[in-house]
DNA sequence: TGTACATCAGTGAACGCGCGTTCACTGATGTAC
DNA sequence: TGTACATCAGTGAACGCGCGTTCACTGATGTAC
């Protein structure tokens, strides 16, 4: 396969003018050039690593010459934020999700897990390139991740000040332990991604003990 | 600078052939020539990632023509396994060091995690080099690191089988336990390589505050 | 509706550059006698 | 100790390749009248 042909609209609008093939404008087209960019971006970024992409072999999987780039973005680090921007959004999904699912305590950590583990399967790629450019990336987008990460965790922390056991914590209490997790679900995810499909479970089982035993050291915590 | 010079020994030896200069044979000059590349490499990698390295590059770095490489390694591969070797060493030295505290459960943690930055703060390239090709990396290098990062979580399982606590439980469950305490301490190796070395006492103390959190549970666990 | 013009996504040739790797070489160090 | 030869770390020219980026272009789509 030399080139995807993402724009053979041409041809096809000829063939069946009169079917129900959409017209698509110039825009549209412009628009789906762009998502096949990305997409072959996020592909290849995922398995070999943001730094390690060539503006070329972009192009050439999107099925564009690689002069085209340039007309839909500026640099390959302009690519690469919005790749964070939208990894990140996936990401958020996920966590709004594990947030409005009901349920008591044991429950609540089952379910989150679970929302956890699904979605990294369903979105591989883009947890693939948060973990990778996380902590392998360089410049513009290792940092972005960095911030953004900051920031999610910052909500946990509002999160947890929710609970029960956990009311009157410190928020400087909350947020270590909002790291705590942190830190250790990005290491189930890591697993996730590097396990044969079949471990899911055993993968999410051993999750779910490690927030266990985290909460159980809750009741018994003393600031000071 | 454009050459480091390593072997401007010849010159040297002619201008003080009768003061106690080393003589160097050939093969320590040699020896000295492949450290050059490793320093040269390590300390690429360290910032910009393995797969960003260049042969020319650190040919370059380490004084030498570039055809000069392949007199000491086969590879890139083959340095990049070197590498890895060379910093698990690091790592190993620093997990004996933290082990061989005496003192008590609440001093052993403190004098570990003490242990632990004052490690990183003084390997910090072999440090980065793990946390970065450990995620971002790829093929051996990236395999290899995950392979020797279990071995120590296994034996740090072993380890805290010998505590009062923590006698009677499963090895599944101290696996699951290291596996938490490697992958909070490999997240506050992250937050020390990238900080401000002022920040060190902070962040020591955060994972202290971790680690204690942890610890707390373990007396509430039921493993089923 | 039909025509004349503007826009602009995608093209393709061309550029200079740094890359990894080959090869035959040089000349200081090491060794055998 | 002195000489003749072997070794081999480092050299430098040369190669073909893929890279990012420039530029003037084409021709279908969009717009104004």
């Amino acid at each position: 396969m030399d080139r995807a042909d993402v724009n053979g609209v041409t041809a096809r609008a000829d063939v069946c003018s009169t079917a129900m093939t959409a017209p698509e404008t110039r825009n549209e087209r412009k628009e789906r050039t762009r998502r096949a960019l990305l997409d072959a971006a996020l592909r290849q970024a995922s398995e070999r690593g943001f730094a390690a992409l060539s503006l070329r072999e972009i192009t050439k999987q999107a099925g564009v010459v690689p002069t085209a780039f340039y007309r839909h973005f500026e640099s390959m680090d302009e690519l690469g934020v919005t790749l964070v921007e939208e990894s990140m959004r996936t990401l958020r999904t996920m966590i709004r999700g594990a947030r409005n699912t009901p349920g008591g305590s044991a429950d609540l950590i089952r379910a989150s897990v679970r929302t956890l583990s699904e979605h990294v399967r369903s979105h591989g790629e883009h947890y693939w390139f948060l973990v990778r450019e996380r902590y392998g990336g360089t410049g513009a987008v290792r940092q972005t991740i960095g911030v953004e990460l900051k920031l999610l965790t910052g909500e946990l922390a509002v999160d947890l000040a929710r609970f029960e056991g956990l009311r009157d914590w410190s928020t400087d209490d909350l947020r270590m332990l909002a790291d705590l997790i942190v830190s250790a679900m990005l290491a189930t995810v890591l697993e996730l991604l590097e396990a044969r499909p079949g471990a899911d479970a055993e993968i999410t089982a051993d999750a779910e003990r490690k927030l266990r035993l985290i909460f159980l050291g809750v009741p018994h915590w003393r600031s000071r």
